[in-house]
DNA sequence: AATAAATTTTAGTCCAAGCTAAAATTTACA
DNA sequence: TGTAAATTTTAGCTTGGACTAAAATTTATT
């Protein structure tokens, strides 16, 4: 009630919130947009050996010609090497500042899970957010509070650059015993399906049977009834370790290259 | 090693992390810049009767006429109500947000400060950003697994709407025996400041003197030796509670209207 | 090798949200 | 009350980052 005639304020919101003038931006100071480019470009050379214009445009969904735009700025900021029209690699700075990112992502994800119990199919997005505001620093305290985990939990390293020895379960054969690695596509609608299916990591199945063209496989999976018949565009999103204790000692595990 | 031969990717970016043309953009969404301004005008109501572009220029850090256009889009929002050079202020849906916002971006600072461990001074800024991306059940998330905490780590509540009782120290007399109740300003110079001279919600201390113009007030702070010397600037965003309580149980707290 | 198809880049548009400078309005004071 | 000062708004500019359409280049096919 008493003192609240303040003409002069005194109030301020700090630098960090305050809205920033595009003209008064560092020229070294990274977008969002920038930042979430440079993941995907990493995220793309690990599926394929040379990335291209469309290749980003499809993974990003937007218009090629945005894409042309973002790395002629991305290359200046020395993020990536694009020789037009034969395509874009990242540089040291450009895999840095991915496996950065990566690495935030996935603890949030450690977080969001383990801590605050959100659903295992529906925290990739925020965490693709969230990784853009935290430092260093707050990752390494996500890191200890979380007791260090290896991995988010869609199995993906924490380290991007750790080779866990996983490959693609639509690289095994039938009969083949399997764990679960890891799911690469971490889209809600596909987690789901694959959270429907049973196939989170840890999960051990096998392949009962596969076609040989058309690619469909059917699985056993520990734990549930009767057997799915799973698709290539799902079976190449999932990987696997080779499960080859028998049947006895699940603690056991092999990492092989 | 072995399938890396992708052409048709089938890897996508989800639609959150999605970058989005501003035109496709729906009419009622809100920009995380659109939030900020409502939680400060929202900010600067709870300290003055009427609020006018200045003050919001001036707390937001942005020339004059930003504020302006921004209103507008506001205003077409519906969330302020603006009377062209008269001032503004919020409609319902307005406060609604900001108590939203300001109830994520509390129960985000005492998940950085109890839970992460991130120092009590610099947790305001993160949580300024990270408030605009959580959806209310991951707030109701953070709520239950920090035990669902009435304030955040400087004394504000959760519940924005919540009246504590307390008072500005630049309210109080000689004499006075008071107990922190909260501050206000929650710049990391200004809360460095204040951890220094330790007057952290809950801490004990009483008003030596005061000078009549000039306000300046002297302390003496409970755990520490001698006493402070504070400006008006200072007391005016620290806020108090009469310590009533004849210095032996320390549990026993009145909320005085 | 020549031309058609596909891909990429360039050119130019749009919106959000800053900015400055000038015009409009309100407040303050002589 | 009339003019100067302060405040607010309007007008027009800038940048980031999307877009489309057209031009340039590369790849594929006859």
């Amino acid at each position: 009630m008493a003192t609240k005639d303040t003409r002069d304020i005194h109030l301020r919101v700090p630098a960090t919130c305050r809205p920033k003038a595009a003209r008064e931006r560092e020229k070294f100071e990274l977008t969002e947009s920038i930042e979430e480019y440079t993941e995907g470009v990493y995220r793309l050379q690990e599926e394929m050996e040379v990335v291209s214009t469309g290749d980003i445009a499809k993974y990003m969904t937007v218009a090629p010609a945005s894409v042309t735009t973002m790395l002629k700025r991305m290359a200046e900021l020395e993020l990536v090497e694009h020789t037009p029209y034969q395509g874009v690699s990242l540089t040291p700075k450009g895999e840095r500042l991915s496996i950065s990112l990566l690495r935030k992502h996935r603890l949030v994800e450690r977080l969001l899970v383990d801590f605050l119990e959100l659903p295992w199919d529906d925290v990739h997005d925020l965490a693709c957010k969230l990784e853009h505001y935290l430092s260093e620093d707050v990752a390494d305290r996500i890191a200890k509070a979380m007791n260090y985990p290896t991995t988010c939990p869609h199995g993906n390293p924490v380290d991007a650059t750790f080779k866990d020895g996983s490959y693609r379960l639509s690289d095994a054969e039938t009969g083949d015993r399997l764990i679960v690695a890891k799911i690469t596509d971490e889209r809600m609608e596909f987690l789901s399906y694959v959270m429907e299916i049973g196939l989170m990591p840890q999960t051990r199945f096998n392949v009962k049977s596969r076609t040989p063209f058309g690619d469909v496989m059917t699985l056993e999976v520990e734990g549930k009834d009767g057997s799915v018949a799973i698709g290539h565009e799902v079976s190449r999103c999932i990987y696997v370790f080779s499960d080859r204790i028998e049947s006895s000692s699940p603690d056991l595990k092999l990492n092989e290259n």
